[in-house]
DNA sequence: AGCACGCCGACT
DNA sequence: GTCGGCGTGCTC
């Protein structure tokens, strides 16, 4: 019998199946999915069974499979089928593709070590004439433990005396068993059963009868609307099928309030895959669903590879956020994946928003997807209000950063001793550093951007590569001392409401307060717990978290988002403007959202304030529309990237005639340009974006393209299909 | 990728 | 004479 294996060397010219001889030994034993040890040239290497035959073709001598390694994990057929849908997909060699789908600790790779964890249960080895015997040749703590098995039967070793124990295993009176435990446990908890209102009962039924199909649904639901709810009910129905269900959530931030909730309805039938988990945690969720310990996962991007097998169900919580997609090789988007397992599985896929992409209720205006809507907040409050604030007025009156408007807010807030949320779109102290006497600017000198000023080292930072130098006193430049800030930061923001509002309590969130593991879930408890008063945070104070006694939303300045030059950026800003607003009046009393911006009168800001999702949606399409852009075009970047300048430009204009003669004439194609970030570590990038409706020729151009270019060792060629960013 | 094989330059 | 530089080519 033989053996097609890929192994592990993530390289094009290896991204073929090697045939092996199964030794008499391992015949009984291996099975497609498995991982193996092979011989490989002059060592061995690890490699995954595609397929195991009784002939084999081609001339050459075969080599014998060495050894089977992890023996009880097999990717099953939908599993490995899965691998070759995102190799193609994603361009990616397979085993890139089944090295994304494993867990770092299940990896192919060489070092293989144990990560069970286990725990020692002892238990009586002699019959009780024997033990009873012993018990009145001795005394002490031997006796005392021998009496505690005698009633209590198995004890865990760590409650016991490790001397005594050892010296009773010596005298063989004692047994001790090793059993694999879990790192992660949890209870199920008693939770007051909320009842479905109309709407959330209404959309539950319509998916419920999807049940056993592979129906997609959009759940466009307003923030507060309780779509949470309606997931449970679902996965409760599911479960009682005897099924198993996935849910997709963006990310940890926002796993770990998720994840309580699932905790407390389903205790150890959850299973959690996110990136704040240890390896050894990881390995440990990822058995217990091979191992079919549980029936439900809970993760973000890489979970919706779980090797859960009779999926009945498939969620996918916040369908519009960027992290479905990876951003790096292999670039595939979640959504994707979800939609093929659930084809698979014949299993709907739930998409559930408040601020869907406009693919998707593109889709759903078409009837690909089937919209169900929540229109009212679970708590029966309004959304609150919004009022826009023209920055350009308030800084006639010197009001340079808090409007009259939020100032007065903010004061009857803390009177009333409920809480402020402000959102600022921007961390570090400052951003740029400009000298108002010359107007020099500190760049990175490897990758050509603004370095950002950080004011707890002093120092100035490269946010690509790292590069860091210390803050001058004087201006490089023309040597005088005019260095300033420009634009804010959190920690400014900080010390000026600290100057104007001196008795309130101020908690700052940002990617510097949470860098440590749990700290980002103690200071939203402490919120929570109204230890504070007034929140200060960049995006992860806008996204799904309940503060009940917030009142009054601030959004600092609205438009920082809304210049960054991409396709997106309105409707990134709408998602998370409307998100941010969203945490305001969610528990009694009625909410307010303040609006600054230099824009009034920006069509999203408005929409914003209006909290209008189907408005901003059609003013968007059309622009949308006239711009070619998705929904309407698919989009395809391709970055060519070189240490040499010339061979980067050479060769990008090289990739663009090749595209204009292989796609039809239909297909746009743009560049080549000089990429966003067009020097990063020295190496130079150039940007071809190609914008298609429909075209045949697309895929099989794109793979001979890449297949020409992982030949060359100057020049790579970086493919990004369907790109969240340009 | 990783390693062997191979064919040319300055050294115990 | 040989140690070692990294170009080339192969891997079931």
């Amino acid at each position: 019998m033989y053996a097609y294996c890929v192994i592990e060397y993530p390289i094009k010219s290896l991204d073929k199946a090697f045939t092996y001889e199964i030794p008499e030994e391992l015949r009984l034993k291996l099975k497609v999915g498995m991982k193996v040890l092979v011989p490989f040239n002059t060592r061995l290497v690890h490699g995954i069974v595609l397929k195991i035959t009784n002939s084999y073709e081609g001339d050459y001598e075969l080599k014998k499979i060495a050894r089977i390694e992890d023996e009880f994990l097999v990717l099953n057929k939908e599993l490995l089928e899965l691998g070759e849908y995102l190799k193609e997909i994603t361009l990616c060699n397979l085993i890139t593709a089944y090295q994304t789908m494993l867990p770092s600790a299940l990896k192919v790779k060489d070092q293989t070590s144990n990560y069970n964890k286990y725990e020692y249960l002892v238990s009586l080895n002699k019959d009780l004439k024997e033990v009873i015997e012993y018990q009145n040749t001795h005394r002490g703590k031997k006796v005392e433990i021998l009496e505690r098995l005698l009633n209590e039967g198995e004890i865990n070793k760590k409650e016991l005396d490790g001397a005594s124990i050892r010296e009773l295993e010596k005298a063989d009176l004692v047994k001790i068993r090793a059993q694999k435990i879990y790192r992660i446990n949890h209870l199920k908890e008693d939770v007051e059963e909320k009842v479905l209102n109309e709407e959330q009962q209404e959309a539950f039924n319509k998916i419920k009868e999807s049940l056993g199909k592979s129906d997609v649904f959009l759940l466009y639901g307003v923030t507060g609307s309780g779509k949470t709810l309606v997931y449970i009910n679902l996965i409760k129905e599911v479960l009682k099928l005897n099924k198993t269900a996935l849910l997709l959530v963006p990310e940890i931030s926002l796993t770990e309030q998720i994840i309580n909730i699932f905790y407390a309805y389903f205790g150890g039938e959850v299973a959690i895959l996110h990136s704040g988990l240890s390896k050894s945690e990881k390995y440990d969720e990822y058995v217990k669903i091979l191992n079919k310990d549980v029936k439900i996962v809970v993760g973000t991007r890489s979970a919706v590879f779980a090797p859960l097998e009779n999926i009945g169900i498939i969620i996918m919580d916040e369908e519009h956020s960027d992290t479905y997609k990876q951003d790096t090789t292999p670039r595939y988007n979640a959504k994707d994946v979800a939609i093929k397992r659930s084809e698979y599985h014949k299993a709907p896929l739930v998409l559930g928003s408040a601020t869907p992409s406009l693919e998707a209720m593109a889709r759903a205006g078409k009837g690909v997807y089937q919209l169900l809507t929540l229109n009212n907040r679970a708590n029966k409050k309004k959304v609150p209000e919004a009022i826009i604030v023209d920055m350009g007025e308030e800084l006639k009156k010197r009001n340079f950063v808090i409007s009259e408007e939020l100032d007065k807010r903010i004061k009857e807030t803390l009177e009333k001793k409920e809480q402020v949320i402000l959102l600022l779109n921007r961390r570090g102290f400052s951003t740029v550093i400009t000298c108002s006497n010359c107007g020099f600017t500190y760049k990175c000198p490897y990758c050509d951007i603004s370095l950002t000023y950080h004011k707890s080292s002093n120092s100035l930072r490269c946010h690509y590569c790292g590069y860091t130098k210390l803050k001058d006193e004087v201006c490089p430049s023309c040597k005088e001392a005019g260095l300033n800030y420009l634009g804010m930061g959190t920690e400014k923001l900080e010390s000026i409401l600290q100057d104007k509002y001196k008795e309130a309590k101020i908690l700052r969130m940002d990617a510097d307060t949470t860098t440590k593991k749990g700290s980002h879930e103690k200071l939203i408890k402490a919120f929570k717990n109204q230890e504070y008063d007034i929140l200060i945070g960049t995006q992860m104070v806008s996204k799904g978290l309940d503060f009940p006694f917030c009142t009054l939303v601030g959004i600092i300045n609205a438009d920082t988002t809304l210049n960054i030059p991409d396709f997106r950026s309105s409707e990134r800003t709408f998602s998370l403007l409307n998100q941010a607003a969203g945490r305001a009046g969610r528990g009694k009393n009625q909410g307010v959202v303040i609006i600054q911006t230099f824009n009034p009168d920006n069509e999203t800001i408005k929409a914003v304030s209006k909290n209008d999702y189907l408005e901003f949606y059609k003013k968007e399409m059309q622009i949308r529309k006239t711009l070619k852009y998705p929904p309407y075009y698919y989009l395809i970047n391709i970055k060519v990237a070189s240490k040499n300048y010339e061979e980067a430009s050479n060769n990008a204009s090289k990739v663009v005639n090749y595209l204009k003669k292989q796609l039809e004439s239909s297909s746009i194609i743009l560049g080549p340009s000089t990429a966003l970030n067009f020097r990063i570590n020295n190496i130079y990038r150039f940007n071809i974006t190609i914008k298609y409706r429909f075209d045949k020729n697309i895929k099989n151009t794109l793979k001979e393209l890449d297949d020409i270019f992982r030949t060359n060792k100057d020049t790579f060629l970086e493919i990004d299909i369907n790109p969240l960013q340009l």
